[in-house]
DNA sequence: ACCCGATAACTGGGTTTCTC
DNA sequence: GAGAAACCCAGTTATCGGGT
């Protein structure tokens, strides 16, 4: 399993996807298109632990409204993740940053709103047989018409990624694609076109002396790591409480290792509490988390000896 | 702890699309 | 038209979950 740490993330994404030179200054060389877009998914890989597949199948309309996420004061969204894109068809509860949000909803509105637009101008070329009209949708469903005319409503977590990408708005004017990430032609973004994307972006950051090699799924490792020691060391907090208002026990104890890795299986949507332990030995790589931890553990036992 | 099957992710190579 | 970026497909590899 392999992870970055942030700083080699924001490499990552300013040279290797926004097409920025090393010290961060524009390159006029560049001539990617989709610099804005394609960091956006990143972000959203490395702040939610979603899986590709899973953050490539993501519905515009399943997306909290704009509305919501400016009329809130919470930093983070709760969205849940539906169960037809999640690995095994387990649904879970995830944490959008509502920043994130806000920027989710500016590509829609500028990046995504011009591919729809080329996709109607070349609705020739892109007319589908096996596309499946939605004449409304919201958040939780849509409404289909049949082949027999009928109209049904069909649940959102109940459609398949395979139904997703053939997933288009119609009304009486135009017809649009319905997910939310598009190639500039308005087609579907792919979770092997994703994969192109970050190959590339590596290898621009390779070609800048920049020995990394980033893949979708290590940000989803890299999400879990980080979050694993900020859940533990979140959790020391809590155990140092415990000990100086002389709670101190074994529940403590279970708690500090315990409930961090439990959180951390819920939010990777792990069916197996044994797949959530490999994390446990990724710290161990990482060791300054591990060192400052002890560090803060250490220090505050020497606290209460010098007390004794 | 280990093994195995199912599924997701990655890679290489080819094609298409776009900008200059 | 050339070159770069974007996209797609098929084969391979890695991950994950469940059973023992």
């Amino acid at each position: 399993m392999r992870f970055i740490g942030l700083d080699q993330f924001a490499l990552f994404r300013d040279v290797g996807l926004r097409g920025c030179l090393p010290d961060g200054s524009e390159d006029p060389s560049w001539r990617g298109r989709h610099g804005e877009r394609n960091a956006l998914f990143a972000e959203l890989l490395l702040t939610t632990g979603m899986r590709l597949a899973e953050a490539a199948h993501l519905l515009f309309c399943e997306l909290p409204s704009s509305e919501a996420c400016h009329d809130t004061d919470q930093r983070l969204f709760p969205f849940r993740l539906p169960a037809a894109v999640a690995k095994g068809d387990k649904a879970r509860t995830i944490r959008l940053p509502v920043r994130l949000l806000r920027r989710l909803h500016d590509y829609a509105a500028l990046e995504r709103a011009n591919a729809i637009e080329r996709f109607a101008e070349r609705s020739a070329v892109n007319a589908k047989t096996d596309a499946l009209s939605a004449v409304e949708a919201d958040r939780n469903m849509i409404v289909i018409v049949g082949d027999d005319g009928q109209r049904k409503r069909i649940r959102l977590d109940l459609v398949t990624p395979h139904d997703r990408r053939r997933l288009c708005n119609a009304d009486d004017m135009n017809v649009a694609p319905a997910m939310l990430w598009l190639t500039e032609t308005g087609a579907v973004m792919t979770p092997w076109g994703w994969a192109a994307v970050f190959r590339r972006a590596s290898k621009r950051c390779r070609s800048f002396g920049i020995d990394i090699d980033v893949t979708p799924h290590m940000l989803r490792h890299s999400f879990a790591v980080h979050m694993l020691s900020m859940l533990i060391r979140a959790q020391l907090g809590m155990v140092m409480q415990d000990r100086s208002g002389g709670a101190a026990g074994d529940a403590a104890y279970r708690r500090m290792i315990g409930d961090p890795l439990q959180k951390l299986q819920r939010l990777m949507g792990h069916a197996s509490i044994t797949s959530t332990h490999i994390y446990l030995s990724s710290l161990d790589e990482s060791r300054a988390l591990v060192d400052a931890a002890i560090n803060d553990w250490a220090d505050a036992l020497g606290d209460e000896e010098t007390a004794a």
